[in-house]
This record gives structure tokens, sequence and C-alpha cells, in this order.
DNA sequence: GATAGCACTATCCTAAAGGATAGTATCAAT
DNA sequence: ATTGATACTATCCTTTAGGATAGTGCTATC
């Protein structure tokens, strides 16, 4: 009986793990890739021009940069302004729901570094 | 001078957060990819064999596994025990360090959820 | 004697991410 | 007339993640 109990316990807390998944899934393709977290600090201090961005970012081509603004738009993380000008002038900035994602990489960040000290070295 | 010290303070910020790069890197790193989550989940609830790690993560190959394992055993989440026997018993388990992983788990699948609800619908 | 189980490894293949390089339309400034 | 700036797009290539399939050495079981 004990033992049927832990194991009904042991199950329901699996499933609540398994439903974990899909969302931490979503999470995840949000965040990853090497030019996610760099781009979002560029952007995240004031509203930046595409060719601004080129140049905080460092070692990122403009192709890549393209198809990441345009995801992170789609994700909403990131929005994006064309104000009718010669030369063009179109504006990223970040959203409510973009500046979300600060906390979590603060926690990546911490976790990150104990990871690294237990690893590498102390 | 108010201007310059904003600045000032923004550049610190901005300084703190490029710092925040390398070990988000190494998080993610750790997190990333489609069998990471399933293998924790298997093992978090009790030691278990190749096998039945096979068994239970659906549709992983031996290959894959294999590799994961082997790569969560060299960033020390999970422990890689050989008994002496026939059939060979390998066993996996968590290690304290694997365990601090379900915290971040919990607020990716948290932050996920929210942006799937935002994303796809409300 | 054949078969099945264990914990892998080896070989080959596909798809996706991302880098390198070059090109586009438009207009203002020199 | 040429140059430069802007915000991209197009083409090509390399690297990486991950899947498919098969095989290994050993033993217990049928």
């Amino acid at each position: 009986m004990n033992t049927t109990e832990e194991q009904t316990t042991k199950g329901h807390q699996k499933e609540q793990c398994k439903e974990l998944q899909l969302p931490v899934q979503d999470a995840l393709d949000v965040l990853n890739g090497r030019w996610k977290l760099p781009i979002l600090i560029a952007i995240s201090f004031q509203t930046k021009r595409f060719s601004e961005i080129s140049r905080e970012v460092n070692g990122i081509t403009d192709r890549v940069l393209s198809k990441e603004l345009k995801e992170m738009e789609q994700n909403k993380i990131i929005t994006r302004t064309v104000r009718d000008a010669f030369p063009p002038i179109v504006e990223y900035s970040i959203t409510p729901h973009g500046l979300t994602l600060h906390k979590i990489y603060a926690e990546l960040g911490e976790w990150g570094a104990a990871h690294r000290k237990l690893i590498i070295g102390k």
C-alpha cells in the first residue's frame, strides 16, 4: 500500500515533469543561439537602428542579424518601427515581454557561473 | 552632469550584462537539445540502467543516448556506476549538482508557458 | 544450438544553424 | 559624376545535431 502510494505520487510528479517539456522547449528556442543575448543587451538600454546593432554586436553578419531580429519580432521580444526618411530609418526596441527575459537570463547566468566553478576549477 | 552620470551608470550596467554572456552560454550548453530534459526526468526519481532509460525516453536511439549520458557525466549532472555482472549492469543517477537544474527548468517552463500563451493564443 | 539481453560503438546520412561574400534601391553630399 | 550610408537579400559553403542501421562480446535460457 505504502509502495503503491509512493509509486502513484512519483507517477504524478513524473507526469508534471513531462508536461514541462513542451514549454521548456519553447523557452529554449527563444533564448538559444549565440546572438540572442548580445542583441537583447544592445537594444535593452535604448532603441537602436539596424546598423547600430550591427556595429555593437561584434562579429555578427548582416544576414544573421536580419534573421535573428525577425525571429525576435515574431516572438514579441522586440518591435520594429520604420520611419519614412532617406536613408531609411528602422528602429528596434524591446517590448515588455522582452524585458521579462532579463530575470531568466540572470538566473541562467548565476547557474552557469556556479557550474563553471564546479567543472573548470575552484 | 546628470547626463554623464546616467551614461556612466548605463555603461556600468551594460558591462555587467556583457559579463553574463559567458556563463549564460555555459548554462545553455548544459540545458540544450531535445533529450537532456527527458533523460534528466527519467533518472531523477531513481537510479536507472542504460536500457531502462532507452525504453523510457521515447524515440531516442542508443547512439544519441550514449552521447548525451557522457556529456551529462562530464558536466557532473549524473554519475555512472558499473557493477561487475553478466549481463553488465551500468547505473546512472543524478548528482546534487544535477538536482539544482530542477529549479531552472521549472523557471524556463513557467516562462515558456507564459510565452506560449502570448504568441499562440489567449 | 539458437536466441535474447546488455551496454555500448561504428558507419553513414540528412537537416538546420550559421558564416563569407557580394549585391540591391535610393538619395544626399562632395 | 562619384561616393557613401542604410537596411536589407541572395548565393554558396561549412559545421553541428541528430537519426537510421548494423554489429560486438559475453552469458543465461530455451
